[in-house]
DNA sequence: GCAAAAGTGTTTCAGGTACACCCATGA
DNA sequence: TCATGGGTGTACCTGAAACACTTTTGC
């Protein structure tokens, strides 16, 4: 079946960049890799491929964040398209961003080597090819607008994790500090965390507690009409 | 110049589509018109038209704004890509979505006659075709986080405007009843409106005064540091 | 004079922010 | 014993929400 209406209109290569965040050393982290390509081979880059006929645009960037990662089923969200005529200097390309959280235990470090990638903290993340960086920074933005309403920055740390590392992490995300005994009364009164036994001793002597994301409970409350505010 | 890397990847036809919002009858608006050619036309559809190779997707959305409501320069931005494989029945296309926010009174009502346009209310928005009634969807929540942190309402208005009606745009984007009191309060402590002499007798005997919204007084305020939340 | 919309303040409460000291432990 | 990071409580202040009556005027 063909319509007449779609005749001699123009087409576009459409790719899907990934900003994949992580976080490590009390920092975000962003995946980069060298570009293996003209133009601008050996540029710094986010993780990108073309979209395929066979797949819609969400399952290319699963695919390329696996094809990069190893990592599957992960927390991944559109930042925009990015339209400009000249934005890629090969050829005209549209892009979609798609920014994703992952556990950055989880990356399959021997892919690393085989992509000359490399996680950059995100406040030393160098100049990108192409609109890269504006992606990244729109991201962040997306980022922080978020985290204060839903709890996705669990996506980022392990099953298990300290309030110290809890708070770093947040504190990365907004770029500001925020006073230890509020952050905790806060999230002590959402009452979403469940504390452990066990103890985290790699980062001090006296050592911090295990926390883990109650989701059940969040779950519950966010039905309770209840709002998440971080 | 041609490179290597950019052979035999898919291309795809490129959509914008149009949520052309505007405020009559004390309720949010939505652009919509006929789809004159098949598949599935005559079916309810936002403005849209295909990207051309010679211009940016925030370009093609202009021009189709410009096309379908003979109104330029005007707050317009990027919902997001929709990327499904079938949204679009006829052929594979992704669509970028953008909303506009204009003031209805400069719609050019020919053009209504001649694309089989109309305005309609946000509550009795019909069935649209394809995926539009989500990206409807999808704006309006935008629109609710957006306006509540940058006084884009304004952009739906007219030059000046009474309280009420202000209230009512609020209300409507909201989709909640706000206490007049309140609504007011906020208002004048933000200082961002300027009273005038004139009043509207349109809607009660009493009348309305009209203000008008002092951008100067609120980019002033804004360098400062200030935030505006409504 | 009455219907209909415009306009106007006060009180209460919750949540945000500022702030300083003791604790546990390994070296 | 001391240096290091972990853990805890209170007072203040600001902003949000609830709430009801008076004013104007065309009919």
């Amino acid at each position: 079946m063909s319509f007449a209406f779609y005749q001699n209109k123009d087409s576009f290569l459409v790719a899907v960049d990934c900003i994949i965040m992580g976080f490590r050393d009390n920092e975000l982290n962003i995946l980069i890799a060298r570009r293996p390509f003209e133009p601008l081979k050996g540029g710094w880059s986010l993780m990108g491929g073309f979209v395929n006929s066979n797949e819609s645009s969400d399952e290319a960037a699963a695919r390329v964040l696996n094809e990069f990662t190893g990592i599957d089923n992960i927390f991944m969200e559109q930042v925009k398209a990015y339209g400009e005529i000249n934005r890629d200097l090969g050829e005209r390309v549209i892009s979609i961003a798609y920014y994703a959280l992952v556990n950055i235990e989880l990356f399959d470090t021997t892919l690393a080597e085989k992509y000359d990638a490399k996680w950059v903290r995100l406040s030393l993340l160098p100049e990108l090819i192409f609109d890269h960086n504006k992606m990244v920074k729109d991201t962040i933005n997306i980022l922080q607008r978020k985290a204060a309403i839903k709890p996705i920055g669990f996506n980022l740390l392990g099953e298990q994790f300290t309030l110290p590392t809890l708070q770093s992490l947040y504190e990365s995300i907004y770029q500001e500090s925020i006073d230890k005994r509020n952050f905790r009364k806060k999230l002590m009164t959402m009452d979403i965390l469940e504390k452990l036994e066990e103890k985290d001793k790699g980062s001090s002597k006296k050592g911090a507690y295990y926390y883990k994301f109650n989701k059940e409970k969040y779950d519950q409350l966010i039905q309770q009409g209840l709002h998440f505010s971080l």
